[in-house]
RNA sequence: GCCGAAAUGGCGGAAUUGGCAGACGCAAGGGACUUAAAAUCCCUCGGAAAUUAACUUCCGUGUCGGUUCGAGUCCGACUUUCGGCACCA
């Protein structure tokens, strides 16, 4: 029986007395591997099965590449900053940071116990102020770029968290935790001006080795869509306002102008008699949470403001609404409406019996279309089709002064603020005037104050409570801090830089090392960040690129998310279900080689799969299966054996591929046959014996290490063993088995010399007695020759 | 509503470029060993027909159609599940 419980304590424990797998990042005599994992969020649950998946397929890879002789770099850290640490601080008065360093101590040891070869000494915290000074110089550097300023934003407040949310923390208009209801509300907020980055990004996605659905995640979400802006005017005043289309070609078909209700010409155009209920409306509209005003299935709403705009194509003027299917936060918040061509449009005008006038040919009468066609009723681009019409109007527009052609992009601002104490200070105070002025960086990191009550007070950060910290005199002058904190994004935006030179206090990383190992090689976590954290870190990833603080325009290379885990019943894994296994459990139970062995064999790392515990049998029956063959059987000798050449050979070709595309699954699969075939020999020869040692050991570390010590007397590690190679000259048989098939369907098989030549192949096949008889009477119409592989007879 | 991914035995899954569907493992059934059990080993294991048995035949990768000598794989339409976005002008 293999003692996994004292074989993982020995192990552990002379990994790390002897830190093997500390990684000298100033060696560059070897090809560097930069492996990483979305760091976790130190949550009093611990890890889950998620992280257990995720973390052990990046280390199967990362022990691979050391193997193969790779310098390879493996850091952990924690997403330190957080809800649960600052809930729990409101809950019972205590400094956040005890509970988070508790739950940090948990992961670490969990992350030990499942074996992972980790280089502990460049262990990072997103709370720890030698880490938050360098996010806090970033900050700066954004703010003195422009990068990062104070802004007018309609924010999604959340009432029952008392703060601040990104559109990513919110699910289905509740917050994603506590699950709160969020409304729109207009704040003063700091934002990083992320859409000048937009075609930055979008360009960057196309070199990048990542899933297609997470490009085309990041792609929709930066949402560039190319048309013009026209400015209309309000007749009879000097107002005008500005309308974003993509259809400049049906201009001669809008019949009226939509604002949003929020737009800030609406009060100063409303006519005196429609003021009443233009202001109902727009009450209306602001106490309508995110779902309801995103209800595309109920009928469309909106007044009649009484102004009147002036179609800038036809000079006739054209009533101004406003309705809440227009958005403030997109584009100009005002539309030009072409009911003929546009389905919101229609349905509106519809409704409120406005004109519908076809500007394009084609489509029912009645009906609302949006296809293409020759144009009509549009004066000087009647007969163009749309492309032709839409760059004759990009031309009229712009030489009559009435609009250009411009690109839009559904990315906005990402606030950058939230009214919580457990996150990073802004480094940022103000004077009396409300001059903005920045924390000089001798003065970095700008730590948080110790305070008692974690309450936020009415909108405004627990840190409004620190009051000697908040007011400071400076040469006689009293200024005041900037009171919100950063996101949880912040940290985790460019952690991955620091793992590289964690502890340096000069510079946020040598810039000689970044350049070295950057961009990360593999980055494996979770799909819920495909959109969120992958495209903030890019962001920051490119502005600090062109800060030079680095010369890569991309943070990481390859990227895969890791599926979710189920419980065996096929739901989530949830306390309210009752079905959650916990890792640490598991590994208890079955020892942490198995559970490794089990997690990258139950399939795809990509799929989502439920954790069936009754399947661990068979990878456990496995492991005991080796270790008796290793250990007991008497097989394993200075001989040869050639049944298993050729096994052999396959065997390491095979796991070397699928490893490499982190196929584990079928990597384990050949090497159980592979022990098949072992133990129906008598002679394993010890050649043979050790590789498969080290073919094993990047799923299954202990008893790799352990059999690699007793069996061969070794002193060393494995881990740096060198990977082995495969004859290819042992795969080829002198004979091959084809299959024989009569239209397409297999008839027969036939053993025959390989590389037969096509001839020689289609005249044994004929001369099969199976294939003879059934052959009879028909007429043989071709035949088609896959070498080595298939004859098929097409006869009729 | 729009965008994306997926669907293969009782179960997890495998299948190179379009070339023997079901590797490997679990569960199940049968047998060996044992006083017995556990463990281990051996055999069977998609469905149907037929057979003493070997053998054989037909059907079969969500549904319907197509391309092809040949389709789990390619094309078209659809169904279901999961993920994302959600009036983006």
């Amino acid at each position: 029986m293999f003692d996994y419980k004292n074989v993982e304590k020995k192990w552990n424990e002379y990994w790390e007395k002897n830190q093997t797998f500390k990684t000298d990042v100033y060696d560059f005599s070897k090809p560097k591997f930069y492996c990483l994992d979305m760091f976790p969020y130190p949550s009093g649950e611990g890890l889950h099965m998620g992280h257990l998946f995720g973390y052990t397929a990046s280390d199967a890879l990362s022990r691979f590449k050391r193997l193969q002789g790779y310098n390879v770099l493996h850091p952990m850290g924690y997403d330190a900053f957080g809800l649960p640490a600052e809930q729990y601080a409101i809950k019972t008065g205590n400094h956040p940071n005890g509970f988070t360093q508790k739950n940090i101590a948990n992961f670490r040891s969990q992350m030990k116990k499942i074996g992972l070869s980790i280089d502990w000494s460049k262990e990072i915290s997103t709370c720890e102020p030698e880490y938050y000074k360098w996010t806090q110089w970033i900050v700066e550097q954004l703010y003195k770029n422009g990068l990062m300023k104070l802004q007018d934003m309609t924010v999604n407040w959340c009432e029952g968290l008392g703060t601040v949310l990104a559109n990513d923390e919110i699910i289905d208009g509740k917050s994603e935790r506590g699950g709160f209801p969020v409304v729109k509300r207009k704040m003063r907020q700091w934002v990083v001006d992320i859409p000048q980055y937009a075609e930055k990004l979008l360009d960057g996605l196309d070199n990048l080795d990542w899933p297609e659905s997470t490009k085309l995640m990041q792609k929709n979400w930066i949402g560039k869509s190319t048309g013009a802006q026209l400015t209309f005017k309000v007749a009879d005043t000097n107002y005008t306002f500005n309308v974003f289309t993509t259809r400049i070609d049906t201009l001669f078909g809008a019949t009226y102008c939509v604002l949003a209700p929020e737009h800030p010409l609406v009060l100063k155009i409303t006519a005196a008699q429609q003021k009443d209920s233009v202001l109902k409306y727009i009450d209306e509209c602001a106490k309508q949470s995110d779902i309801e005003r995103q209800d595309t299935t109920k009928e469309k709403t909106g007044v009649f403001t009484g102004a009147y705009a002036v179609n800038p194509a036809t000079n006739q003027n054209i009533p101004i609404y406003i309705a809440s299917y227009v958005l403030s936060t997109y584009a100009e918040g005002a539309i030009m409406a072409v009911p003929a061509h546009d389905e919101r449009d229609f349905e509106f005008a519809t409704k409120f019996n406005l004109p519908i006038i076809p500007v394009i040919e084609g489509g029912n009468k009645g009906e609302c279309y949006t296809g293409d066609g020759k144009h009509i009723n549009s004066g000087f681009i009647n007969g163009l089709n749309t492309e032709q019409a839409k760059q004759a109007m990009n031309k009229w527009a712009e030489e009559n002064k009435i609009g250009f052609a411009k690109t839009t992009y559904r990315l906005r601002e990402w606030i950058f603020a939230r009214q919580h104490y457990w996150g990073e200070p802004m480094p940022m105070y103000y004077d009396s005037k409300g001059n903005i002025y920045l924390t000089p960086e001798t003065e970095l990191p700008l730590t948080l104050p110790n305070i008692t009550n974690y309450q936020p007070q009415g909108g405004l950060s627990p840190l409004a409570n620190a009051t000697d910290w908040v007011k400071f005199k400076k040469d006689g002058v009293e200024y005041t801090r900037e009171l919100n904190t950063m996101p949880g994004s912040a940290g985790s935006s460019w952690y991955y830089m620091r793992y590289i030179d964690p502890h340096n206090d000069k510079v946020l990383a040598d810039k000689k090392l970044l350049d070295h190992w950057l961009p990360v090689d593999l980055y494996v976590g979770g799909a819920e960040h495909a959109v969120g954290h992958l495209l903030y870190s890019r962001m920051w990833n490119k502005f600090l690129y062109e800060q030079g603080v680095h010369s890569h325009p991309e943070p990481f290379k390859k990227l895969i998310h890791q599926g979710m885990i189920l419980a065996s019943d096929g739901r989530k894994m949830s306390k309210r279900w009752g079905n959650v296994v916990n890792p640490d459990t598991a590994i208890a139970e079955n020892g942490a080689d198995v559970i490794r062995l089990f997690a990258m064999f139950m399939g795809p790392i990509q799929e989502t799969k439920p954790w069936n515990s009754e399947n661990i049998i068979g990878v456990s029956r496995f492991v005991e299966k080796i270790w008796a063959l290793y250990t007991e059987s008497g097989k394993i000798k200075d001989e040869e054996n050639t049944n298993l050449d050729k096994i052999y050979n396959e065997t390491v070709k095979k796991v070397t591929q699928d490893y490499e595309i982190l196929s584990f699954n079928t990597a384990i699969s050949q090497m159980m046959i592979f022990i098949n075939a072992v133990s129906k020999e008598n002679v394993f020869p010890s050649v043979y014996a050790k590789n498969f040692l080290i073919l094993l050991n990047p799923i299954a570390p202990y008893i790799t290490e352990e059999l690699w010590q007793t069996i061969f007397k070794n002193n060393n590690t494995i881990s740096y063993e060198k990977w082995p190679t495969f004859d290819e000259s042992k795969l080829i048989e002198e004979n091959v088995e084809m299959v024989v098939q009569i239209n397409g369907k297999l008839r027969d098989k036939i053993v025959i010399k390989i590389d037969s030549t096509d001839e020689e192949v289609s005249a044994k096949a004929q001369e099969l007695p199976t294939i003879k008889k059934l052959l009879e009477g028909k007429q043989i119409k071709k035949i088609i020759v896959v070498k080595n592989k298939i004859v098929n007879i097409v006869a009729i």
